[in-house]
DNA sequence: AACGTGACACAGC
DNA sequence: AGCTGTGCCACGT
């Protein structure tokens, strides 16, 4: 029988679900990186997934606690505003410079930490 | 179907 | 110590 279409289901469904839900676990008042991100899920070289997979993040997925390795809102630019992303997160408690989250590695969350 | 782009990260210079 | 180049993988044209 013609298995008609093989649905390969392609891993990167699951790679962006997971990042959405790793996203959505990130405290309140706590930040990310993609690169922890993506490590978290076995592809750290993959960190530029992240990145894409939040393009098409759904609503509840609070973007804008990702930020690039340097606690910079690299990102920022996507939002509705550019300064959407630093209300946001100012909002939370968190201080932003120059498009930079202050204190960035005490406010840093590492799923492969936090979740195990 | 191939090339180029992109919300990153790391090595090399 | 900052800049450039390369790798990664999926999506858009």
């Amino acid at each position: 029988m013609k298995s008609t279409q093989q649905q390969k289901k392609p891993q990167a469904y699951n790679f962006f679900e997971n990042v959405y839900d790793v996203v959505k676990l990130i405290p309140k008042g706590r930040v990310s990186s993609y690169g922890a991100i993506a490590n978290y899920l076995g592809t750290k070289m993959s960190a530029r997934m992240v990145g894409w997979a939040m393009h098409g993040a759904p609503k509840g997925v609070p973007a804008h606690r990702v930020l690039n390795r340097n606690g910079m809102l690299t990102g920022k630019h996507h939002f509705k505003t550019p300064n959407a992303m630093q209300q946001l997160l100012e909002k939370e408690g968190l201080k932003v410079i120059k498009d930079k989250v202050q204190y960035f590695s005490e406010k840093f969350w590492d799923p492969a930490k936090e979740l195990g």
